[in-house]
DNA sequence: TAAACTAGTTTATAATATAAACCAAATAAT
DNA sequence: ATTATTTGGTTTATATTATAAACTAGTTTA
């Protein structure tokens, strides 16, 4: 009935890193940052977890002088963030009683 | 854009049980152990934090000599519940790029 | 050249989830 | 009848996670 959520996306920060980047494609850390309103410790903290678990690709760049990171989602991520969605719904929809 | 989700509700488990909750307005802990398949203590501290949050009553009876834990949603708790899926939606859908 | 800002990372701490251990009573087995 | 096992939980200790604070390394501005 209940499907277990893949741990490293029920996390409000990284859903929604996950979610930006299926739509974006690519985006930057300070993109990031402002879309999720998130501080940029936690944020590269959980960067590094979605990284880790090969969600996303991370490439470390210069740009007008200052770092930059750039992110993307990878096709593995694209699968666990469809699959996380789909086990959700069981969680969010009334059941009917059996 | 992306609303903070409701922290109380952001948990597999009590998400589960605050879903199961809303179908049937009534369950006993041993009924939600199996449904959850959540370990007892889990689901004990668990329990208690819906209540504190006020999202759950819980009830102490006897049953056929055994103590039953009889629990039920709140106003509250579906409220919650409902704006929790309402928030969560911005997480899981495409979104336009802007 | 000192102060303030950019773009992050690392580390310490607080919060959370979970499992293991425990408790009280009931029932079953010897 | 007393020992073992099961029921229905709670409490507590530990592992995991999230978060903020502090730090790094450099750039820009005054």
């Amino acid at each position: 009935m209940f499907k277990d959520l893949d741990v490293i996306l029920h996390s409000q920060l990284r859903l929604a890193v996950v979610s930006l980047l299926i739509s974006v494609k690519e985006a930057e850390f300070t993109y990031l940052k402002e879309q999720t309103k998130a501080t940029a410790g936690n944020l590269s903290v959980q960067l590094q977890k979605l990284k880790e678990a090969g969600y996303i690709d991370i490439e470390k760049k210069f740009k007008d002088n200052y770092p930059q990171t750039m992110c993307r989602i990878t096709p593995k991520g694209i699968r666990a963030f469809e699959e996380y969605v789909e086990n959700l719904k069981a969680y969010l929809t009334v059941k009917p009683k059996n």
